[in-house]
DNA sequence: GGAATGACATTTA
DNA sequence: CTAAATGCCATTC
């Protein structure tokens, strides 16, 4: 009938994002890239875009995403906060960069 | 419906 | 290795 579902469950990559996001353990850290495989896509950018917006930066550690070469992206807050966050978090930051970054990677396939 | 944007990635010079 | 240019995808205006 009529029931017409017509809910948008509109789940941006936004959302998406996020969930992955919050699977993040602490001290370990992400990128973007692995963020887009993870949601079988490539829409890298997409993903930071959705960063960008950052609908809820408190509800998602969107901190503890950085660029495929360990490389501290930007943070809406500010890239020194960034650093400041995931120096909290045990990872070591240094030069924008975070050192042994495929150690603290996390890997969404694993 | 199309143009413009962006917290990227990849390749080439 | 660094720098520049190009490509990609989704969202927003």
């Amino acid at each position: 009938m009529n029931s017409k579902p017509k809910q948008n469950n509109h789940l941006t990559f936004n959302e998406h994002c996020y969930e992955l996001l919050l699977k993040i353990p602490k001290g370990r850290v992400t990128t973007y890239k692995a963020i887009a495989q993870a949601l079988n896509c490539k829409a890298y950018q997409a993903v930071g875009n959705a960063m960008n917006q950052n609908p809820n930066p408190i509800s998602v550690p969107c901190h503890r995403v950085v660029n495929t070469d360990g490389r501290l992206g930007g943070y809406a807050f500010g890239s020194d906060r960034k650093i400041e966050l995931l120096t909290e978090e045990g990872i070591v930051v240094q030069d924008g960069k975070v050192q042994n970054f495929k150690t603290v990677f996390f890997d969404f396939t694993e």
